[in-house]
DNA sequence: GTTCGTGCAAACGGTTTGCAACAAT
DNA sequence: ATTGTTGCAAACCGTTTGCACGAAC
């Protein structure tokens, strides 16, 4: 993974210390943190570092295409540092997000759905991380 | 489509005018609105009812199973009363969103990705509704 | 010295909750 | 009398915005 400051300098934006602790996290997990993540986690290394910040880089990254969002955790946006095609998995019960490899599932006819130009799909899947057995009615 | 008294009693749910008002538009509309959505147009005919009852409602018809909920767009929850399974179409511009049947696209492997057990599963695309020309710069 | 970035607090929008009045049984 | 429903307002949570201070050019 090439190193937080590099990518940041590339892009054209200015690498200050706390750009560079929240791109060090979000780029290289695969966690898909909400905001609110990324801050907690980022105030380990940079306790200072405010809310408003992390949502300022967080929004910067997404408009440098160097992070997406998804929408796929009720009330709050998740954070996906693979940019390029993919499905994602959501387990029912500890809402774990997974990606899932573009050609793990083939799909036919997605693109020629009468009346729509498609720019982009994904499968979004949920279920149970299988070896897990069904959680006891509390 | 059934009328919403019937709707309400055969659910266990007591039907009251407010309720009745919720089920006539939300059960019957392909417009997947949201909560707002559902409030505003109900006020036409039951211009008392409140947002908590409007919301409170919504949530018994998904607990009921009479509705579903779907993440489609950014900061709000809406609501789907087509619950069987379909996939979905997002436009890029309106945001509107369409309801693509279950059978226009085919789908080979989603069941089976390794480590996973998949309980239900939707394509989400997004993109152009065909005919319209792409937006010019503003 | 002007521009850009930060941190704080306030504002905002969607949703939930607490509660008192009220309707149904 | 008890139970369930409504409407209002306040609370809540994720996110954005306004602004003054400070750092970088």
């Amino acid at each position: 993974m090439a190193d937080a400051l590099q990518v940041l300098s590339q892009s054209g934006v200015r690498p200050t210390p706390q750009r560079i602790a929240v791109v060090d996290f979000v780029l290289s997990t695969d966690a898909h943190p909400t905001a609110e993540e990324v801050l907690q986690y980022v105030r380990a290394t940079c306790p200072t570092i405010s809310r408003a910040t992390v949502y300022n880089t967080l929004n910067v990254l997404v408009s440098k295409g160097l992070l997406r969002t998804q929408l796929l955790r009720e009330g709050t946006i998740v954070f996906d540092p693979k940019v390029e095609a993919h499905h994602h998995f959501v387990d029912d019960e500890t809402g774990r997000i997974y990606d899932i490899p573009w050609d793990a599932v083939t799909i036919k006819g997605e693109d020629s759905v009468e009346g729509f130009t498609v720019r982009e799909y994904q499968v979004v899947m949920r279920g149970r991380v299988a070896g897990r057995r069904k959680r006891m009615k509390k």
